[in-house]
DNA sequence: ATATCTGCCTGCTCGC
DNA sequence: TGCGAGCAGGCAGATA
C-alpha cells in the first residue's frame, strides 16, 4: 500500500517522462475514480495543457499544469501509475480505470485492481489537501508541532500517526516501524507521551520514511513502481508482517495487535 | 470536539 | 481441487 515513500518514488519515476509532455486527451473507464470535476470538465481543461512540474504532499501525486490547475492523484490501495507507448497491453488492461493521451502519442495509465484511488483536477491544491497535517521530511514537522497534534488526545498513538492532519504521508508499514524505532508501544495513549519520547517519535518517523526513500519504497503486494524495479526497503522492515519473528534487536517475538481495526506489528520487550 | 464504526472494493489466503 | 468466508486497509462520511 502506497505511502509516503513509495509516492515519493513515483513521482521521481514519472518527472523525466512527464515533465515537458502535453496533454491530448483523458479517459475515465470507472467513473467514481474521478472525483473532481465531471469527465467532461476534465477534458477539456486538460487537453493541450503541458506538465510543468510534478511534486507530492503527504501521499496525494501532484502533477502541475501550464494553465496553473493541479492534477492530483491518490493511489490508495492498489493505484499504479505508468506512461506507456501507443501498443501497451496496459492500455487493454481490465484493471485500467483512466488513460491520460499525450500529444506525443504515449499514455499516462492509471490501473486500480481495488478501485479505491481517486483524481481530481483542481485549480488550488488546498481544495484537496487543505487539511493534512505537517510534512515528515520538512524542517515545519519539529517535536512542538507534533507535540501540539498528541497533548489532548486519548487515542493509543498508532491510531494517531495514522490520522493524516497529525503528520501527513504516514500509513500502516511506517506507522509501524516507526514506534519501534522509538521504542514506543502502539497502544499508549497518545497524550501520555514524554516530550523526550516525542522527540525520539519524529526523529524516528523521519528516519523510516527516508531510509524507505533510499530504498525506492516497500514492494509488497498491491505496489509496484511504474516500470517494474523493485523497491527494497521490505528487506528492511523490522516489525511490520513480521509476526512471530525474533526481534532483531532483543530477540523477542515480534506480536501483531489490532488497534482500530489495522494490524499492528510490535516487540513487546522492546516498546513500552 | 473526539472517538468509533461503516462502506467502498477485489484479490488473495485459509480452512474444510 | 474447489469453494466460500474472512481479511487487507486509506479515507470519507455517519454516528455516538
Amino acid at each position: 500500500m502506497p505511502e509516503l515513500p513509495e509516492v515519493e518514488t513515483v513521482a521521481a519515476d514519472l518527472r523525466p517522462q512527464l515533465i515537458g509532455s502535453r496533454f491530448a486527451a483523458a479517459h475515465i473507464h470507472w467513473p467514481r475514480t474521478l472525483a473532481a470535476p465531471d469527465a467532461e470538465l476534465l477534458d477539456a481543461q486538460i487537453v493541450g495543457r503541458e506538465v510543468i512540474a510534478i511534486g507530492r504532499r503527504g501521499k496525494y501525486l501532484l502533477v502541475h499544469l501550464d494553465s496553473g490547475q493541479t492534477l492530483i492523484i491518490h493511489l490508495r490501495m492498489t493505484g499504479q501509475l505508468a506512461v506507456v507507448a501507443d501498443d501497451s497491453p496496459l492500455l487493454s488492461d481490465p484493471h485500467l480505470r483512466a488513460a491520460f493521451d499525450l500529444a506525443d502519442g504515449r499514455h499516462l495509465t492509471f490501473t486500480d485492481a481495488r478501485k479505491f484511488g481517486r483524481i481530481w483536477l483542481v485549480d488550488a491544491i488546498e481544495q484537496v489537501v487543505g487539511k493534512l497535517g505537517p510534512e515528515p521530511l520538512d524542517w515545519t514537522f519539529t517535536p512542538e508541532a507534533l507535540t501540539e497534534r498528541l497533548q489532548t488526545r486519548r487515542v493509543a498513538i498508532k491510531a494517531l500517526l495514522l490520522d493524516q492532519t497529525v503528520v501527513a504521508g504516514v500509513g500502516n508499514i511506517y506507522a509501524d516501524e516507526a514506534l519501534f524505532m522509538a521504542g514506543i508501544h502502539p497502544l499508549r495513549p497518545a497524550a501520555s507521551l514524554t516530550g523526550d519520547e516525542i522527540v525520539r517519535l519524529r526523529d524516528a518517523i523521519r528516519a523510516v520514511l527516508q531510509e524507505s526513500i533510499d530504498a525506492r519504497g516497500t514492494l509488497l503486494r498491491d505496489y509496484r513502481t511504474p516500470y517494474g524495479q523493485d523497491g527494497a526497503y521490505q528487506n528492511h522492515l523490522r516489525v511490520y508482517q513480521q509476526t512471530g519473528q525474533p526481534c532483531a534487536r532483543c530477540g523477542a517475538s515480534i506480536e501483531r495487535i489490532r488497534v482500530t481495526q489495522r494490524g499492528t506489528h510490535f516487540c513487546p520487550r522492546c516498546q513500552s
